[in-house]
DNA sequence: GTCTATAGTGCGATAGAC
DNA sequence: GTCTATCGCACTATAGAC
């Protein structure tokens, strides 16, 4: 056994959620944090680089799967197609397991300001990102920020809708009902 | 005359897109602003609540406008139809005037990181208004948020494309040409 | 204006794993 | 010996209370 208990990381970004979630954000110190992670607020910096940041590492390993699924879609697959192989991949970020921690997420950033524009900017460059695979894979400039928008746009109604929803629909199913909707409506 | 200068509001805007033009937007103070326009630093703080505002005073305006549109749509529009009264609505704001002004505003935005945020604020307060307006017209609001957020998506793209494009290309040309895409992409 | 709490940084020291 | 995760402390900056 090492001398520490290992993985700090998850502990301090449960710590931070549960904090979040009982004080709010503002009322919670990184001290407050750390220390309920048995560590010391020192550390806490080494993981994150700030005090929003424990709720959104990893959401960049989302935007890369997404991106790898991106480039991994057939290459005669349209541009529509191969963003919702992109959004289809985050599915698997989003198993049952990780609902409720979503949930207590969503409602912790939905209400503090500093965290919803957080929220925004990892929208946004997962938008650059969805697009930049787009034009590698050959599409034209103003249909592949059209369609990463879209892709974007998709992810977001469905995230929502997923964690509204009864826990047994998959949100890979609200996806595919999303893109449903989206074809009826611009039909 | 008066025994000022007129519209001081109007001339801290210009000087302010000037100055960040060409210092950037952290080389520069609000007392230069000021001075540039031929008032004080108090009168910018009387007219815009801070450094960034300036460039983004009017952009309520816009959302406003878009969600009259929106409620002024037929009854029996669909919401996609509904959405795209609301995007046109904003050409109104963007006639061939501003393109000069929108470019240099555009390239001052996308260099700096503060001013992005503050954008994508704009653009998500956008998507809100958009959904609350479908809501009341009594569309479903799996819809309403999916039709929302793609009709910004759409006015993003085309605002994007409109600021690169020729001095002869009114927005609302771009915009309908977008829409055309967006059909061919979900088709 | 001072005082305090908090966010966030820089750097050297330390205990173990390898 | 090196490498890694942590501690501990001193530091700056800023916002709010008083």
């Amino acid at each position: 056994m090492g001398r520490w208990e290992p993985d700090a990381a998850g502990r301090l970004r449960e710590a931070a959620m549960a904090l979040y979630a009982e004080r709010g954000y503002d009322g919670t110190t990184v001290a407050e944090i750390a220390d309920r992670a048995g560590v010391t607020a020192r550390t806490f910096f080494r993981h994150f680089a700030d005090k929003r940041e424990v709720l959104f590492a990893g959401s960049e390993l989302l935007g890369q799967d997404m991106a790898a699924a991106l480039a991994a879609a057939p290459a005669d697959a349209s541009p529509m197609e191969a963003v919702t192989a992109a959004v289809l991949a985050s599915a698997e970020f989003f198993d049952d397991l990780r609902r409720d921690y979503s949930r207590r997420r969503a409602a912790v950033i939905a209400s503090t300001p500093e965290l919803r524009e957080r929220e925004l900017i990892k929208m946004a460059s997962m938008t650059t990102s969805l697009t930049d695979g787009l034009l590698a894979r050959g599409v034209d400039p103003d249909v592949a920020a059209l369609a990463a928008e879209t892709g974007v746009a998709v992810f977001r109604v469905s995230f929502e809708r997923w964690i509204a929803a009864p826990d047994d629909v998959p949100i890979a199913d609200v996806i595919r009902s999303t893109l449903k909707t989206l074809s009826a409506l611009t039909a």
